[in-house]
DNA sequence: TTCATTTTTCAATGATTATTGAAATGATAA
DNA sequence: TTATCATTTCAATAATCATTGAAAAATGAA
């Protein structure tokens, strides 16, 4: 992974909201959860969440479908393990301990 | 960890300036590295690096310590790995397979 | 078609953040 | 002391980001 796409990713979560919202997504699975259903869980109006849920699929951490008239978002576990890798590799001095950072060698 | 920390910690290194700052104090590891190299390595004005290493110390991700007219900062490694281990726990379904994120149950 | 529902888009505002250049602080050496 | 080196602080500007309210799409139901 390069580092902007990291940053990116980064970014994206370094949000209150967001980050609350893909905690929310990740419980509950790769089936998703519809718009809706994430505003009134997290108290956001939806037109601010419909922007938080563009800025995190937009970098690719969340993966939608549609359904009637629900679309459904889901994360994509594949780029935050991703991320979690880069931190690991790249923060962590490559730890795969418990303690997942230590100093290098 | 709280989310309001984990979201501190994100936004200090969702930067990319601060993210490559970062990466080379966990290379050089816990001796860490003069202000004045780090500037000189990262090709960063030093008075935009002391921005960065003020954001960085201020959320807990550096350490400091004066040594003669020298300040050397190197990564708190406890405080990353918590980083790790929430986004491990919280955003990865608490997986602990080698690709960390993985849906839950 | 008409209506209600779900979600997104748009525009405006306010808040936060990064960058720059200049000046100031603190520590050591001459 | 004075001078030099390393680092930080300050002020100003520009850029990015979050929030709000209103409106507009898109889908399905009546």
């Amino acid at each position: 992974m390069k580092i902007d796409t990291a940053v990116s990713l980064l970014g994206a979560l370094a949000q209150g909201s967001r980050l609350a919202l893909f905690r929310l997504l990740v419980q509950q699975g790769p089936d998703g959860m519809a718009a809706g259903e994430i505003a009134e869980r997290l108290g956001i109006a939806p037109n601010a969440l419909s922007f938080h849920l563009k800025e995190l699929s937009r970098v690719g951490l969340l993966k939608s479908r549609q359904e009637g008239r629900f679309i459904y978002y889901a994360p994509d576990f594949k780029v935050m393990g991703g991320l979690v890798a880069y931190l690991t590799e790249n923060c962590c001095a490559g730890s795969k301990a418990a303690d997942p950072c230590c100093p290098p060698r």
